[in-house]
DNA sequence: AAGCCCATCCGAA
DNA sequence: TTCGGATGGGCTT
């Protein structure tokens, strides 16, 4: 069973969604059904529960962090759904700070697997967890800023939002 | 087990 | 600036 709740943000609509594990999804988009078919998409196999945000353990929480861009991440409980490697590239991602960046290549180079540089943007779009998990500050080494799954206009947002803003 | 997809990178034209 | 090849993990058949 996963629960999820959807309200409006800063970037648009957001959707938070957790199992008993914790958070396995966070998700923006324009629209709440948007969100909720990709939700459907991604778990398939689970059954769905909307919640009112009022009552969701962890919506008030995602929602002040992603209106307060460079603020440190909420330490949530966070329920990483994927393969060793999948994993091993989402927790390197997460010791990137908020205001820098990191080139695909050098990333594949941190989790010791430098030639697989394809393989870590693909899991880095295949993270579900979008700025808990920050793979929007994943970027090219041409300077382009790359993919997002959420829409490259959020990636470019986000970014700035994080440049513009001193962490203290 | 074999094929295809991909949010990349680098060198060559 | 465009283009092709190398590349490795994940998913489907």
């Amino acid at each position: 069973m996963i629960c999820y709740s959807i309200g409006s943000c800063a970037l648009g609509q957001l959707l938070v969604a957790w199992s008993d594990r914790g958070i396995c999804a966070v998700g923006l988009a324009d629209t709440p059904d948007q969100l909720i078919l990709s939700l459907q998409a991604n778990f398939a196999d689970h059954s769905l529960q909307n919640i009112d945000p009022v009552d969701s353990p962890y919506f008030s929480t995602v929602h002040r962090f992603i209106e307060a861009p460079s603020s440190s991440p909420p330490d949530l409980p966070l329920d990483l759904m994927g393969t060793e490697f999948q994993r091993r590239v989402w927790r390197a991602l997460m010791e990137i700070q908020p205001g820098n960046t990191v080139t695909y290549s050098a990333l594949a180079q941190k989790i010791g697997n430098p030639s697989a540089v394809r393989a870590v943007a693909n899991a880095c779009g295949a993270n579900r967890i979008a700025t808990l998990v920050p793979c929007h500050r994943v970027v090219r080494s041409d300077g382009a800023t790359g993919g997002y799954r959420w829409g490259s206009a959020r990636k470019q947002t986000l970014l700035a939002r994080e440049a513009t803003t001193p962490d203290h």
